[in-house]
Formats: structure tokens, C-alpha cells, sequence
DNA sequence: TATAAAAGGACAAAAATAGTCTTGAAGGTG
DNA sequence: CACCTTCAAGACTATTTTTGTCCTTTTATA
């Protein structure tokens, strides 16, 4: 329950090889899918998403390929995970208004808000850089 | 993403039902289903899984039915939710050994671990004797 | 123009979710 | 005992989501 899908981690783990590039250099699609571990194609519709945000910028053409789109220190995880998985929402509740005709007398409500807001406290916190630190 | 399902919705509504029954009342599946509106059957399952672990114990035949197999104060929401759910578990990492090859090199691994005992310490801090109280 | 790459859309397979149905077992009642 | 009531259990089905694949188009470079 509560889990990351596949494609959360496919895109956190192509995001962090892009971070731990030298700066200026940009990556295949081929080559980060193949180092990362991910089926390219599959990949491929996750960098599309990154970069409509612009978490990741893109080049066609030969010599083209992926970059960040700004620093890894000014990506955060929760970006990065709410762009292929959606907005963290423990609970069909928290959508808003009219999803839950429940809501307003009901006690659990709250409960869930307090368990989103945490998670997203959490996630906002961490930034692409700190993952991509090597370190042991 | 990071949420429950219908199942774990259901799950809870019936049994915060019967947390508002007078103590020692005893509740039919089907009407407990009709009154928290979940399909009847489908219902039964959750009730099924909730009587083997206790959370809510079961009588057959005439005058049989459900009711909390111990008080809610002692229920908590995070039980009702696992029951049903599974372990809260926001990333396969989190399993144990082996099941991320990645885990020991993995910065990620932490932040999971983090999100993972914050949403344990709020749902296991509510009771369903709260969330059956009737207020406003 | 030919080539290299990402973008986009349509499609397909597999897995998880949501739900149904049928039969069996346990407990009461006349 | 025979019969009815209720939960237990398992098999089955339908729907939705996840996890991909493939093919065509667009953009850029040489």
C-alpha cells in the first residue's frame, strides 16, 4: 500500500543519472535508459513529462539528448514523483470538493490530510543533488 | 499515487459502523453493507480477513453477525488499514534483503524509510473509537 | 538530402483491483 | 432431525491500472 510504482522509480533513477552528468553534458535517451536499467521507450514518456515541466531540458537532432533543466539542488523529489505518479493524495477525499460528499462529517478526513502534508513536507525536503551524492 | 484503495476505504467505513453499534449489539454483513453502502459480498471478504485477526469477532446462524472484537479505543486505524492493504510501504526497497539490490548504495532508501514510519506513527495515533465519534 | 534524435499517439500485455457466485460449515429453532 | 439463518471459503469474472511496445512525425544537425 502506499507505494511508488514502477515508473516513479524508473523516473528518479534516470533523473539522479542525469544529475551525477558533468555539467553542460547531455545524455541519449538510449544511454540513460541502458544504465539506469529501464526499458528506453518506457523511459522515454517519463523524460517527456520532465521536460513539458521543464525539470529536464531536451535537444533533437544529432549532438541532442537530455539535461537537467536547472539545478539539482532546485529539483525536488516531490517534483520529480508527483510528475509521473500525480499529486500525493493518501485518499480519494482529499480531491476536493464534490469527490467526497462524505467529507464534511466524516472523522477521517483529517487524518489523511495530516498524512499528506507530512509525506509532502518529506519529499519537498529532498533535492535531486542530495540524491545524486555519491557517498557511502 | 500513495493511496487506498476502495477496499481500504471500505474497510473502514464498515467498521467504524460498527464501533457506533451499542456495545454488545450484533450487525448483520448485509446490513452493515447496506447502511455504509459497499457491496455486500465484497464487504464480507473485509469482514472475513478482520475476524481472523481478531479486529472484529463473528457468530453464525440465527442471531449471529458481527461485532469489534475488542473496543475501539484499542483498534487503530493503522490495523484497519494494513488488514486490507497490506504493510504501509511507500517503496519495494522497504521490503528487506534482496529485494533492492540497489538498497545499500541508495540514497533514496533513507527518505522512504522516512515517509514510511511518519504515516505509521499518525495512523497507528488514531483510534476508530475517534473516528466513530459523532461530532461536528 | 540524409541522418540523428526526441515527441507523440496508438496499441498490447500483464497485473492489480473490484466484484460476483456457488458451495460449505456452523449455529439456532421448531 | 429437518430446516433456516448466517458467516467462511474458494473459484470465477470484469474492469482498471500499470507496464510496456511500436510506428509516425517533428526538429535539428551535417
Amino acid at each position: 500500500m502506499m507505494g511508488l510504482t514502477r515508473k516513479g522509480e524508473y523516473a528518479i533513477r534516470g533523473i539522479i543519472y542525469l544529475a551525477r552528468l558533468p555539467q553542460g553534458k547531455v545524455a541519449l535517451i538510449s544511454e540513460i535508459a541502458a544504465a539506469v536499467d529501464v526499458p528506453q521507450a518506457f523511459l522515454a514518456k517519463i523524460f517527456q513529462n520532465f521536460a513539458k515541466l521543464g525539470l529536464v531540458s531536451s535537444a533533437r537532432g544529432t549532438g541532442g539528448g537530455f539535461m537537467l533543466g536547472r539545478p539539482a539542488a532546485k529539483i525536488t523529489l516531490r517534483e520529480v514523483v508527483e510528475v509521473v505518479e500525480g499529486p500525493i493524495m493518501p485518499n480519494r477525499c482529499l480531491l476536493g470538493v464534490g469527490s467526497c460528499d462524505r467529507a464534511a462529517h466524516c472523522n477521517v478526513h483529517p487524518v489523511w490530510q495530516k498524512v499528506q502534508s507530512q509525506v509532502v513536507a518529506i519529499l519537498d525536503n529532498v533535492t535531486i543533488e542530495e540524491l545524486a551524492r555519491e557517498e557511502r
